[in-house]
DNA sequence: TTCGTATTGATATGTTATAACATCCGGTCT
DNA sequence: AGACCGGATGTTATAACATATCAATACGAA
């Protein structure tokens, strides 16, 4: 769906379509109720390459009268981060689609500041330095946030 | 205040006073003004070894009759991140002095879940695989955020 | 002193997130 | 069918985090 870590799909409806079927089989799978809130926000999530606050999604639903209030949102997605359909990402107190949701894996993000496009990349930080030094202090790592800002290929050009 | 890498310092009113001198020297040479509510909130969060949410800062200058409105937290906090000398930790909405300021890095935090102490690392993420990936796709980071959560060492014994 | 800028004071508001509790709906056990 | 149970939703309220704006003041440079 997209170039070397992201940016970029060539063909969206595709990419959407698949994602939803992933996301529809493990629910399956796994026995996880993927209900009209929940589906409905995973397809918003993933009709944008970028980072959507709780409030945007939850102004998309209203909108299609499926919630108007936060909590509809919050719990919508709170589900698919918890089954790994989506990732919140902390520097922006907003979500993003997982872009190879499924996997048990530890998400990096790139962050364009100029579009709010979102790559995800897959660098395995615990397994880097930070990874020896938690180790070395006895601590032990259990989620990792990694994300970088900065400007996305397209926008590096429009500066210019 | 326990514990090795970063989580310990042994004599913590050394510690803070080191860190006070070492800021206000950095401002004098820079011509930055650590002002008595700046300074106090920098003492303010070297007293803990966490990361305390702007309110938190705030109740402590509010009861020192230092200000009571959420700007006077927030300009403080801002101003002492600007300059170096505290960093806002991202997945708790929070902040935490820096434990090396003046030098410009890139900091990685351990960030306990149970006791909400905070170990800044310095690791620079930039240069490992990510960064190779950013490359690669032709983004420019600007900024990182690396932030694990987890258990210290003191809460990984409690827990046993 | 005068000017310009950084800082502070104060009010209001905007944004993000959750607590709490009622209700509904789908399955299962008897 | 009827009783029950658990997950999902509806709804209200509020907690927690953050900034815009504008007036007043302090500070250093010219």
């Amino acid at each position: 769906m997209s170039g070397p870590i992201g940016f970029q799909c060539q063909n969206h409806s595709v990419c959407m379509s698949t994602m939803l079927a992933q996301a529809q089989d493990h629910c399956t799978a796994l026995g996880l109720r993927l209900t009209p809130v929940r589906r409905r926000t995973l397809e918003i999530l993933l009709a944008e390459h970028r980072a959507l606050g709780a409030y945007d999604v939850l102004k998309h639903l209203a909108a299609e009268g499926l919630g108007t209030q936060p909590p509809v949102a919050y719990r919508a997605l709170d589900f698919l981060v918890k089954a790994g359909f989506a990732h919140k990402i902390e520097a922006l107190n907003a979500y993003t689609a997982c872009v190879h949701p499924g996997q048990d894996h530890a998400p990096a993000f790139l962050i364009c500041r100029n579009c709010q496009s979102v790559a995800e990349a897959d660098t395995a930080p615990a397994k880097g330095r930070l990874g020896d030094a938690a180790r070395a202090a006895g601590f032990v790592i259990e989620r990792t946030v990694v994300e970088a800002t900065g400007l996305c290929p397209d926008c590096v050009g429009e500066a210019a």
